[in-house]
Order: C-alpha cells, then sequence, then structure tokens
DNA sequence: AGGATAGCCTGCGGGC
DNA sequence: TGCCCGCAGGCTATCC
C-alpha cells in the first residue's frame, strides 16, 4: 500500500481538483468502510451513523493536510473526512462518472463545476482489500484527538534525537520500531529498508543498542529515502496510482526492497532477506553488520 | 506492559 | 488451461 511518499502524491496531485470546490451528491456503496464521529452533549467523541453531510456533501473543500499515510478533506465549515488507503486503496479524480462502477468502488463525490457552464467532476475511493476506509468528524479537533494524536511526527520531519528518544528502551529490532506509527508517522515496509539501507543499519539491531550517532544517521536516512520518492512520483509495485490515476517510477531506485538475492548496488555482495515484525526484510549483509 | 503473532480482504503470479 | 498456494505497500486484536 502506499506509504507516505505514496500519499503526499495523492494529496498533491488532488489539491488542484479539490480545493475551492463545493461537494455535491455523495454516493457511499459501502457502509462497513466508513466510521463517523460527532460531538456529544458531554463533549466528547460520540459514534452516529454516516450520512452523506458526514461525507462533506455541501461542503466547500479549504485543505488536503496529510500525517503519515493518513490524508484529511478539510472543509470551510470544520467539517472533515480522513482517509486511510490501507494496502490496495487509490483515491482517484475522474472526469466524468465511469458508466458501470468499478469492482470495489465504495464511496464517489460529485464536484460541483465552478462555472455553470462546466460539467461536474468526480471523486472516488476504491480499495479492493478493505484494510484502508474512511473516518468522518464534525469538527476538525476530533481528527486530532480521536485519531491523529496517536501517531508520532510525520516521517518528512523526523529529528534524530526524536528517534533517539523514543528508541532509547525499545527491546525490539530497529525496523519494527521504524513501522511504528507512534515513534514516526509514514515509514511503511518499502521505506524502512531503504533507510537502514542508506544508514547502513542492519535491520534487526535491537533498537536500544543504536548509538545517538546512529539514530541520527537514520533519521537523516528515512528524511532523505522519503524525500526523493516523492520526487519519484512514488513506488508503483502493482496497484499504486496517485490522484490522477498515474503510476510513479521510484520502483526503479529501490536499492533493497524487492531485490533479494541481488547485487548490493554499494558492494556487489548478495542481498538477504529475512523476515522482521511479520514483514519481508532485505539487507546487505556487507554493507549493514550485525554487530 | 511491551512485543510477537494471527487475522482481516482480494488479486495476482508461479509452479505443477 | 486451470487450480492451488503463497504472497503483497497496513493495522488491530489477542495472546504470551
Amino acid at each position: 500500500m502506499p506509504e507516505l511518499p505514496e500519499v503526499e502524491r495523492v494529496r498533491r496531485t488532488l489539491e488542484p481538483h479539490l480545493l475551492g470546490r463545493e461537494i455535491g451528491p455523495v454516493r457511499l456503496r459501502r457502509r462497513d468502510i466508513c466510521e463517523s464521529w460527532t460531538t456529544g452533549p458531554d463533549g466528547k467523541p460520540k459514534r452516529v451513523r454516516t450520512t452523506p453531510a458526514a461525507l462533506l456533501q455541501g461542503a466547500v473543500v479549504s485543505d488536503l493536510r496529510r500525517l503519515g499515510k493518513q490524508l484529511a478533506v478539510v472543509a470551510d465549515d470544520g467539517r472533515i473526512l480522513c482517509v486511510h488507503l490501507g494496502m490496495s486503496g487509490k483515491l482517484i479524480w475522474r472526469a466524468q462518472r465511469p458508466r458501470v462502477a468499478p469492482k470495489h468502488e465504495h464511496a464517489l463525490w460529485t464536484l460541483l463545476p465552478f462555472n455553470r457552464d462546466q460539467l461536474p467532476e468526480y471523486l472516488a475511493f476504491r480499495d479492493p482489500r478493505r484494510f484502508g476506509g474512511l473516518w468522518t468528524f464534525d469538527r476538525a479537533e476530533l481528527l486530532e484527538s480521536a485519531r491523529w494524536s496517536a501517531l508520532g511526527p510525520d516521517a518528512l520531519d523526523l529529528s534524530g534525537p526524536h528517534l533517539a528518544r523514543a528508541i532509547v528502551a525499545a527491546k525490539r529490532p530497529i525496523k519494527a520500531a521504524l513501522l511504528d506509527q507512534a515513534i514516526a508517522a509514514g515509514i511503511g515496509n518499502i521505506y524502512a529498508d531503504e533507510a537502514l539501507f542508506r544508514a547502513r543499519i542492519h535491520p534487526a539491531r535491537l533498537a536500544a543498542s543504536l548509538t545517538r550517532a546512529d539514530a541520527v544517521r537514520l533519521a537523516a536516512a528515512v528524511r532523505h529515502v522519503l524525500k526523493s520518492a516523492i520526487r519519484g512520483g512514488g513506488s508503483t509495485l502493482r496497484d499504486y496510482r496517485d490522484g490522477n490515476d498515474q503510476p510513479g517510477s521510484h520502483q526503479l531506485r529501490h536499492a533493497v526492497y524487492g531485490r533479494s538475492g541481488k547485487d548490493c548496488l554499494r558492494c556487489r555482495a548478495a542481498l538477504a532477506s529475512t523476515t522482521i515484525a511479520g514483514r519481508t526484510t532485505v539487507w546487505c549483509p556487507r554493507c549493514q553488520p550485525e554487530a
């Protein structure tokens, strides 16, 4: 699924289509992919049935925000829609409504035209595996308090000192810590491996065993790898498409992910692979020593 | 209490 | 050709 760079590409490609737009009729085909919350009389969040209004029908989009792998469509009246793409989710702008709804297209928003002589456009959420989903809140602060507060800083801003502090006592592999969204939001399996390779740190090393210098180097590698992937349009292994349905090309630049058994691009040693935190992990035994 | 593991889903590619 | 298996970019609930 999309990790931070892919979600950021979706955000950037959808921005021109959505900002300032009024949302028309909304169609939710599968109710079970969406969760809606309002502020109760006691001020506490209250789960409610999803309505078209909760899905921003009638609202004007004022902002498109991202934290880690999550995207939020902000309306000018405070309503907010959070989208998580999971493994196979796509959020795609369409110039026309398809004659037949594509399989697994769970939600479709009408984007009203800016001028009367133009036709409406559409925004579609499609997610075959349904690991992703939609969350709506009647106030933007609810998204922060109910959902985004569980996330660490966005991985694009991950600082060495923050990472060092977060892992100082962590008795798990450093790769598992990188995948933990509470430590930094946005890193997934691809970019965890790529960042560890760049920082020359073995993925199975106990997180607490990293020196402060290691952590500083690793945080810089995370930022570099993510920024480079954003420039490359994200990684399209199979499914990923940006908001305009275009694939990325950064997969061509992966140094280790998906290259098990192939030569290390730095030293020519054969890349090794194993399972860490339940995920396939690839590294160079020579460039990323165990010690 | 933190950390590992199974489970949620569909689709695709490889091997037989 | 076709079927079955394993595997996939994420996260959570559950167990130890």
